[in-house]
RNA sequence: GGGCCGGUAGCUCAGGUGGUUAGAGCGCACGCCUGAUAAGCGUGAGGUCGGAGGUUCGAGUCCUCCUCGGCCCA
């Protein structure tokens, strides 16, 4: 010890080491983490760990096999992710079998737009063929889309996952089917649907997508044959009027059946009055027209005509009344000879048109359910109530519109046919049309070739929804509707919007005319159309689709198969060749997944177990998924298939528009896991609002990307200050209070946590633990302790307890984060522990109860209130230039609020304040002291510190020089160097 | 067009039952440190709480209307 002045204390010093890197490289290390928990086999190891368990099941929506996934895919896995490894962390059994759906429009489209390139006919392939490639289709994208879930640190069974086009899952579905058949849920019926010309298939509301077209507008006149009024003046002058309606589908007056009005509108009797009008006008002086008041000027300025005068008010009584006659009645065509009833619909409003509403109940649904509803009326009448099929599946009229044959509403390649034309014609040869225009509105195009759909009566299967299924009142809503009050929502609105929807939806229609899904699997009666009901038949076909799929059905001699021994003669039946909405394929998953697999099949609290079911999806799914699988469910089983439903908003671009391909403002998850790794992805998840739609975009990353910096050392460096742990306990009441202090709030953190993952709040808990760790550790705990862990000796208690303290932190941070940031939180935890150990197989720590120490607490707050204005003080003397290192310090506080000294009170407040000295009075400051203004009661005048400054520690003190063998430190690195030489000597 | 949800600092979020000068973290600016160093610490500047009315002694919080965005329908 001759020469102190030039020995490297740093070598004496307990500094941070660790392998920890500083960057992370995400994009390069996430892939070997995956390989990690590969090799360690974690998702079996979670398996066994959850072996005895309750189960909570977070039940896999499945997404669409088509195409590389999306940001919602990624934002909606990653948050399922976080609820299954949150709820494995906290004692559950929750295993995450990932799904796909298969079947469907989509990927036939695909195999057909191929098929269409190639200059091959669909129709010319056996459709086993076909299906083969819809399978093959399927299968491809499955494979792509797992590789990319399992890049976003997704965990779950991704060597087993479910398919909806798996032969087992093939088989239950149609047996799900065949258990509505035979409960007699399911009818074969006839409604307007929306139907696709161009792909020749019926579509479901989720299939529709409505874009702007230009529509044929006609006004046309609808003559008065018979006037009920009980006035015989008024009732002979209606006979001489005509009623006059308005519709942008001319195509569809061969369907029309009736007239509907409202008898909330205003009506009144118009006589053109105006002279001279050419011979070829539709309209002539002295025309009587039957018109909404607020829309008659509209109708006559589209006319051309401008002289006309109101005779007088029609009422709604004359107008119920009152019988048309169809305009083709006088044209001799053969089939319009019927009358035209007036009936009175809550649809009918004065906003456009003429205040009548032309009704053609086999092209519209409005029109259907009026004229549905008034069948009795119709029938006292001595009104046929059948529903023609004008239209054919191809878009030609059929003989059910006479006169127009030949001619084609939509062309099979989406554009207008010749119907529109055929019928203005028709309409001037009756003279029957008054007006003629162009508008141009939202119009329901198909989702998949974007061309538009017409209302077509087709018959379709359908489930009731309000027939009885077991007793009075058990019907598929009624049991829909319980079954939504028992489930838990998050966000609660949730509930509403599905109330709302099963309140008010239609029969459910199941049938497509497709190729690719599984086939109604019914029989029907050549003759009276009665469904066949044999559980022996039903057996065979669940049998045959279990080991053969469905295409058992297209198979050459499958009736025979199925009925043989049966029925008396095979020849009675039909097969039935629809084949079933994917949504009924996926609103089974839950009969072919959860109730098929034994480390699923749940026992659930909802129906008096202890397991829980969760489904979290979109909020659209509301209408999708929710809903389908709460009515296949309902069913066949009388409940809804899960206890709790979770939705997540939509993601836009940082602008909070929608992404878009023309405005250049998409995020693809692909490319932010390039430059930024997974991790960062998963980060922008757990720090925002899913509930609400979120938002991503180059400044919302870098914000995700600086936190993670931010947190990942803080990590860091609590790994290099453990890399000196020993691991010895220290008793809690042998810790100084900071210890005390963090240990309580890590108790407080520990509610937080637990509460805030059971309600699916990540948010809350990344924003929490985030602020603890950079409020209170970085900014506070770590740089007091870092004096002591660095410079204190290897025997020194207030070290021992701060490391034990940092280890604690950091088992709970890191497994506190896990669920969120599962690659960065499993590489801290293996550089700690070791690459055969995964922090996903631990639990979230149990906190003991004595840490929480709320009034300990308490003082503190009063401490670290002195303690800001102490900072306050310093921060004018470095804007000075009189120190620069809070340890050139020596501080004088006085605080003359009793209250706030005596928290102080035995606190070393110059280690608090990381001065070197500090000096606390309880007199009253003098003039000039620093204060802040809202801290009455401290002031603070700053000095600089006497003394040597410390070579090892840095601290300025005059005990500096004062140890004989170590006359450069402080007497407390006196100490420690001479623990450190003895430890070393030799 | 209808139903529902939402709009708090540049970004992400807090702000029970209405009550003093609206908070936090990040970012930014400036400074300090150089034994967490492409790190750490401190200080500071940023908000007419989407807009307009209304209820109230008092509204980011309640009501109405408007506007923008989103989801679902038509």
């Amino acid at each position: 010890m001759t020469d102190t002045k030039t020995r490297d204390y740093s070598e004496t010093l307990n500094l941070p080491t660790t392998e920890f890197p500083m960057r992370a490289g995400l994009p390069k290390k996430e892939p070997e983490i995956i390989a990690q928990w590969q090799k360690l086999g974690l998702y079996k190891k979670l398996r066994e760990a959850g072996q005895g368990r309750n189960k909570f099941v977070l039940h896999d929506g499945p997404p669409y096999a088509n195409g590389n996934i999306h940001i919602g895919h990624a934002l909606n896995k990653t948050l399922k992710d976080m609820v299954t490894r949150s709820m494995q962390m906290t004692g559950w059994d929750s295993n995450y079998v990932p799904g796909w759906d298969c079947h469907g429009l989509p990927i036939e489209w695909k195999i057909e737009e191929q098929y269409r390139a190639k200059g091959k006919n669909k129709d010319e392939v056996p459709v086993n063929e076909f299906r083969q490639e819809c399978r093959d289709f399927a299968n491809h994208w499955v494979g792509v889309q797992k590789e990319e879930f399992k890049r976003l640190g997704i965990e779950g069974d991704w060597d087993n996952p479910y398919l909806t086009m798996r032969f087992e899952s093939e088989a239950v579905i149609a047996n799900e089917l065949m258990k509505f058949a035979m409960s007699g849920q399911l009818y074969r019926g006839s409604k307007p649907v929306m139907w696709s010309v161009v792909e020749k298939t019926a579509l479901a509301e989720a299939e529709i997508e409505y874009h702007d077209y230009q529509s044929d507008a006609i006004w046309v006149k609808f003559p008065v044959v018979e006037a009920g009024s009980t006035d015989e003046a008024a009732a002979e002058q209606l006979l001489d009027a005509s009623v006059v309606i308005w519709t942008t589908t001319p195509w569809t007056i061969p369907g029309n059946r009736a007239v509907s009005y409202s008898s909330r509108i205003d009506y009144g009797l118009y006589e053109v009055t105006q002279e001279g009008l050419p011979e070829e006008n539709w309209v002539q002086k002295g025309d009587l027209l039957v018109l909404a008041d607020k829309l008659a000027g509209d109708v006559f300025k589209n006319a051309r005509i401008t002289e006309f005068k109101r005779v007088r008010t029609v009422s709604a009584d004359e107008l119920g009344a009152a019988t048309l006659a169809h305009p083709y009645r006088d044209l001799e065509l053969g089939g319009y000879e019927f009358d035209v009833p007036l009936l009175n619909g809550d649809h009918v409003t004065d906003d456009a048109g003429t205040g009548f509403v032309h009704t053609a109940p086999s092209h519209g649904v409005d029109d259907f359910e009026i004229w549905m509803s008034s069948s009795r009326e119709l029938e006292a009448r001595g009104i046929d109530s059948a529903i023609p099929f004008t239209v054919a599946d191809d878009g030609f009229y059929t003989k059910d519109a006479p006169g127009f044959e030949g001619h084609q509403v939509i062309t099979h390649k989406g554009e207008k046919g010749t119907a529109n034309k055929a019928n203005i014609e028709k309409l001037k040869e009756a003279g029957a049309l008054i007006g003629l225009g162009r508008i141009k509105h939202q119009y329901p195009h198909s989702w998949r070739s974007k061309k538009p759909i017409i209302f077509r009566n087709t018959p379709q299967w359908f489930v009731y929804m309000d027939r009885n299924i077991g007793g009075e009142g058990d019907t598929l809503r009624a049991r829909a509707l319980n079954a939504i009050d028992n489930t838990r929502f998050a966000p609660a609105s949730g509930q509403n919007r599905l109330r709302s929807m099963i309140e008010n939806r239609p029969d459910w229609v199941l049938s497509r005319q497709r190729a690719w899904g599984v086939p109604i699997t019914v029989f029907i009666h050549k003759d009276t159309s009665e469904v066949l009901k044999n559980e022996t038949v039903n057996q065979r076909i669940f049998d045959a689709f279990t080991t053969e799929g469905a295409d058992a059905w297209y198979v050459d001699g499958a009736k025979e198969r199925f009925l043989d021994g049966q029925v008396n003669d095979v020849n009675d039946w039909l097969m039935v060749k629809d084949i079933l909405d994917v949504w009924f394929d996926s609103g089974s998953t839950h009969a072919f997944c959860l109730e098929k697999r034994e480390d699923l099949m749940p026992n659930r609290q909802g129906t008096g177990g202890k397991d829980y079911v969760l489904y979290l999806e979109g909020s659209d799914q509301h209408r999708g998924w929710f809903h389908s699988s709460l009515l296949e469910s309902c069913g066949t089983r009388g409940h809804a298939p899960y206890d709790a439903v979770l939705t997540h908003g939509f993601t836009m671009a940082e602008d909070g528009r929608k992404m878009s391909k023309s405005l250049g403002n998409q995020v693809f998850p692909q490319d932010v896991i390039k430059q930024y790794g997974a991790d960062i992805l998963r980060l922008w998840v757990a720090s925002g609002d899913y509930s609400e739609d979120q938002r991503i975009g180059p400044e919302i990353l870098k914000t995700s990307v600086d936190s993670y910096r931010k947190l990942r050392n803080t990590l860091r460096w609590m790994l290099g200050s453990l890399a000196h742990a020993t691991g010895e306990e220290v008793a809690l009441a042998d810790m100084p209070e900071l210890e005390q202090l963090m240990l309580h709030r890590l108790a407080e953190l520990d509610k937080l946590v637990s509460e805030a993952y059971w309600d699916f709040d990540y948010k809350r808990v990344f924003h929490h633990l985030f602020t603890f760790m950079t409020v209170d550790l970085s900014a506070f705990y770590f740089d007091i302790r870092k004096d002591a862990l660095y410079c204190d000796a290897q025997s020194s208690v207030r070290r021992k307890a701060a490391l034990y303290v940092i280890d604690k932190l950091f088992n709970c941070l890191v497994t506190w984060m896990a669920p969120m940031l599962p690659f960065t939180m499993e590489e801290s935890w293996t550089s700690r522990f070791g690459e055969d150990k995964s922090v996903h197989l631990e639990q979230f720590p149990k906190v003991p109860r004595e840490w929480k120490k709320p009034e300990l607490a308490e003082k503190w707050e009063k401490i670290r209130t002195v303690r800001r204005v102490i900072t306050g003080a310093l921060e004018i003397e470095r804007r000075e230039k009189r120190i620069g290192s809070s340890l050139e310090a020596h501080p004088v506080v006085y605080v003359t609020d009793a209250n706030l000294m005596a928290a102080l009170d035995g606190r070393d407040m110059a280690d608090i304040a990381i001065t070197s000295q500090l000096t606390l009075s309880a007199d009253a400051a003098p003039e000039g002291a620093f204060t802040l203004d809202d801290t009455p009661g401290v002031a603070v005048v700053p000095g600089l510190a006497e003394g040597t400054k410390c070579a090892r520690s840095w601290k300025i003190l005059p005990e500096v020089g004062s140890d004989k063998d170590y006359p450069d430190v402080t007497l407390r690195d006196a100490e420690a160097l001479r623990e450190w030489d003895a430890a070393h000597a030799g």
